[in-house]
DNA sequence: AACTATTTATAAG
DNA sequence: TCTTATAAATAGT
């Protein structure tokens, strides 16, 4: 259609190649939209040539990417798949890593999975778990120890401020005993037995009376967790 | 272009519009090829109308992913992101997950994390600790009485395999040593000393004249470890 | 970018 | 689907 038929070939001349990119670019645009209005149907176009910038024709009642997902749903395709691998792959990992953690925390709290083990795995991991208890213990004492020194200080200022504040007024009233003869023992004993899951001052009593007490010394790590003791006996008597 | 001039608008007869989608998807086909190789452009065009199923046209030069990618490259865009948001959340929550166990496992393993618990978590996970190496070490003990029991039951069987043959020869020779004074004490005892992790059998002794032994009973769930003891020294007497 | 001869597409039969 | 009159597209200027 024009002056002469054109042979269908690259037009090697680069200007009529521009033009009649041009022109045919804006009839194919046209056709597009022809034919979307007139039989209703969905059209996406998009072109490109060498030289000038990406140019599109979506019809009205749809999106490139509506029309991109037909075509992969009707070739039961999937183009992009392929660049979440890397996230399938990473995900199947944390998949895997998730159920070995579950499957160790499992044993360690000594639910079912523990059927799974050998007579040496499980000594093995009661070892294990004992010292572990022995490291939670020693780490318990040392915060009961803390504590302890945090308030005894506190006590001590209290007590320090309350001489001061006797000794200023010079008065002939008697020492106040909210705060004359507050020490820090009934603190401690306290801490100790919360920290024994005791709801009196008998499991205490149970801590003084008898070091084998398996609370404080289960045999294999409790050596550490004895010598806290220890340090906190020394800190009471100093 | 053709007999009559048409208006651009949805043909209302369901056969002329069929008829014209047919017609007119051909010629733009036509046309996008002819484009693609006139000017050398990379062009994509996809139809669909309401009662076909997809077509597309795709310059030879190019994919479809291709130019989708240029076309979302051109606008800055990524359609499909949100087709992977649901896979970016689970990769989220499980990582969330991930941290949460294995801080859960280093805690109860007494490592680091345990600066970030408070005295009730520490007490709570000691006890917790406790209670799960009880439920392990009973398991310990069931898997160490199944065997024994196997093997008790083996050696009954090799020692009564072995009378018979005594019998059957009505021989004068002695009873064969190795076979005639057999019992199941020696596998008892050397499997209760690994259970115990000892390398020789002062370990055993030491179960046997300490039944407060911190590793048989821990003062918290160790009294169901006991009974499944007890039950073993049934088995040896019985 | 505009013109127009000519080819091409296609609406109607 | 095929034909053909006619509209539409466009090659060359």
């Amino acid at each position: 259609m024009g002056r002469g038929k054109v042979e269908i070939k690259r037009i090697e001349n680069p200007t009529s190649r521009q033009v009649t990119y041009s022109k045919r670019r804006n009839g194919i645009i046209k056709k597009a939209n022809e034919l979307a209005v007139l039989v209703d149907a969905q059209v996406c176009l998009i072109m490109l040539s060498s030289t000038e910038k990406i140019v599109e024709y979506i019809s009205p009642t749809t999106t490139v990417k509506k029309m991109i997902d037909l075509y992969q749903k009707n070739l039961k395709i999937d183009l992009w798949s392929e660049h979440y691998e890397a996230m399938k792959e990473t995900l199947r990992k944390l998949k895997e890593v998730n159920t070995k953690l579950k499957r160790e925390i499992s044993q360690r709290t000594g639910q079912d999975q523990l059927n799974d083990l050998s007579l040496t795995e499980l000594i093995d991991l009661e070892e294990n778990m004992t010292t572990s208890v022995a490291v939670i213990r020693e780490r318990k004492y040392h915060v009961i120890k803390q504590q302890t020194e945090k308030r005894q200080k506190k006590v001590r200022s209290l007590e320090e401020r309350n001489r001061n504040l006797i000794h200023g007024y010079e008065s002939a009233v008697e020492v106040d005993p909210q705060f004359g003869y507050v020490d820090n023992d009934g603190d401690f004993e306290s801490a100790v037995a919360l920290a024994n899951g005791a709801t009196n001052l008998y499991s205490f009593n149970r801590v003084q009376n008898n070091p084998d007490d398996p609370n404080l010394d289960n045999g294999h790590g409790g050596g550490s967790a004895m010598s806290s003791i220890t340090q906190l006996h020394d800190l009471r008597l100093a």
